[in-house]
RNA sequence: GGUGGCGUAGCCAAGUGGUAAGGCACGGGCCUGCAAAGCUCUUAUUCGUCGGUUCGAUUCCGACCGCCACCUCCA
């Protein structure tokens, strides 16, 4: 089955065809780095994350950009606030926010433009769309003319009347028309400036996308997503200046990411309500988080709360139970595997629904859920006694990590760290089990209960099952 | 005022024109020296309200109530 995704423009659920097939094309909008980035801004990148890794998955090759915005007006009035420059301030926040993302799982874009690095494909593309008249300069500053862009509003579904009667702002008298906006900002004193034919000035925040998606990525780009504050004006803005520059469609699906609430309201910079992504990954481990993110589909708004992690820390304990459980018989499967056993039944199941779930409009909600079906199945299969062979254990081993790793709710890597302390370590705490396991066969319960309380206090947990003791580390 | 969205068990959350995935919590059970953890079973005759279409609607249509977002910088 083919893939399915929500495309703002129509309002409907479209096929996915790339344009082309030997590369997809994905531009993501980032964060102004004015601040460190907050969890809304997280839930974004996440489900960008997931996007390109599940298009991976199914086999595409995938080239992400995602831009950075280096210059504005808040980094120019937070810096002088805290009294270092624009320069230095966007700076230490994009390296905050690589850093941010990179705990939160999430791999870097094949490309991080900055806007500050692209200011002569800002003038280009300002300058190609002043000859088309579909711009004018006004005392260096340069306005797009938007009623020279028939389709106008076609992202955001807004009629000319509507916008004008909606207009809560002071309306710079100098326009032409209250709807066009600035493509380039005139300096003021002591701003940060470049020079331009139209004088010293800086870039209007729209033309840096449509500048730096179409160098990194080409005249018409697969997918473009951002926020769903972003759908008006800033992508409407987009698409006004750059298919109005080349004349064709400058990127076909549009996704647009529902809001983080928190208590009830929209989690926003300017509503002071939000909560820094690197506070919460102090608070909760990065697959936590990740579940929390990816548990309502990404259209739908997500309410943050202390409970719903509480939930997803939950979850995500019962999944690493069964694949602890599992991991010994993890193996090399080889594919096609004929189906005999009902685990091995589930195991296909859960690919086909998973598989279904994401291909269609990228349904996490719906991809978690067939992967705790297998999990359950799984877990029965391995208390009672059943028929079960070791293949379908490890078939099942397989497919959940698989599908994990594309949700990137299961973490290899941090699970089979191989220092060389690690082994001698292993063996310190076998033998303080073995010692355990004698007091307890002669009743010493005083000795085994010490060990054991011990070893909680150093973090490591110790359960006696029916198989004999085991022990793991307790995250954080 | 314009545009769009949402309302599913105690909570979170999928979903479908033919009778409700999954997770958390609660309760019962198993396991255990105790404990912790784990596993397991059970939990919505019902999907905001009222109408309509239909053999049949939670799913389609209409009205209403409630909540939210965008129209201004914000992912």
């Amino acid at each position: 089955m083919g893939m399915k995704i929500y495309n703002s423009l129509s309002r409907q659920l479209e096929d996915f065809v790339p344009l082309n097939p030997e590369q997809v094309s994905v531009y993501s909008c980032g964060p102004t780095v004015y601040d460190y980035i907050h969890m809304g801004n997280a839930r974004t990148a996440l489900i960008t994350d997931i996007i390109r890794r599940y298009l991976v998955y199914k086999g595409y090759n995938v080239k992400l950009v995602q831009n950075l915005t280096d210059i504005d007006d808040k980094i120019i009035n937070r810096a002088a606030e805290l009294g270092v420059t624009a320069k230095q301030l966007a700076h230490q926040n994009g390296e905050a926010f690589f850093e941010d993302s990179q705990r939160l799982g999430i791999q870097p874009a094949d490309v991080h433009p900055k806007a500050t690095e692209h200011i002569p494909e800002m003038i280009d593309l300002i300058q190609t769309l002043i000859d088309k008249g579909a711009a004018y300069v006004i005392e260096g500053s340069v306005y797009y003319r938007v009623n020279q862009f028939a389709e106008y509003g076609k992202l955001s579904n807004r009629k000319p009347e509507d916008l004008l009667a909606g207009a809560r702002v002071e309306v710079d008298e100098r326009k032409e028309d209250p709807r066009d906006f600035d493509m380039w900002k005139a300096a003021k004193p002591g701003e940060p400036s470049w020079e331009s034919p139209w004088g010293q000035g800086r870039p209007g925040w729209h033309i840096e996308c449509s500048a730096m998606a179409m160098k990194h990525l080409g005249e018409t780009i697969d997918i473009h997503a951002g926020g769903e504050d972003l759908q008006f004006p800033h992508h409407e803005n987009e698409i006004a200046q750059s298919e109005l520059a080349t004349g064709t469609t400058f990127a076909r699906y549009w996704m647009h990411v529902a809001f983080l609430k928190i208590d009830g309201t929209r989690m926003g910079k300017s509503e002071q309500n939000f909560i820094l992504l690197r506070d919460a990954l102090d608070n909760y481990p990065t697959e936590v988080i990740r579940h929390f993110l990816i548990s309502a589909h990404y259209r739908h708004p997500l309410d943050y709360n202390q409970e719903s992690l509480r939930k997803s820390e939950g979850a995500l304990r019962r999944l690493n139970n069964c694949l602890d459980a599992l991991k010994k018989y993890a193996g090399p499967v080889e594919a096609s595997e004929t189906t005999h056993t009902p685990l091995q039944h589930a195991v296909q199941e859960m690919r086909a629904q998973f598989t279904q779930a994401m291909d269609t409009d990228f349904n996490t909600a719906q991809a978690l859920g067939a992967i705790f079906s297998l999990v359950g199945a799984v877990n029965k299969s391995l208390t009672a006694p059943s028929e079960e062979t070791d293949l379908a254990f490890a078939q099942a081993y397989q497919a959940l990590i698989e599908t994990c790793q594309v949700l990137g709710i299961y973490d290899t890597d941090t699970q089979n760290s191989d220092d060389d302390n690690i082994e001698q370590r292993d063996q310190l705490v076998q033998l303080l089990l073995e010692i355990r396991q004698d007091a307890r066969e002669q009743k010493d319960w005083e000795t085994s209960d010490k060990i054991r309380d011990r070893l909680k206090e150093l973090n490591i947990e110790i359960k006696d099952t029916r198989e004999g003791t085991t022990w793991k580390f307790l995250t954080k």
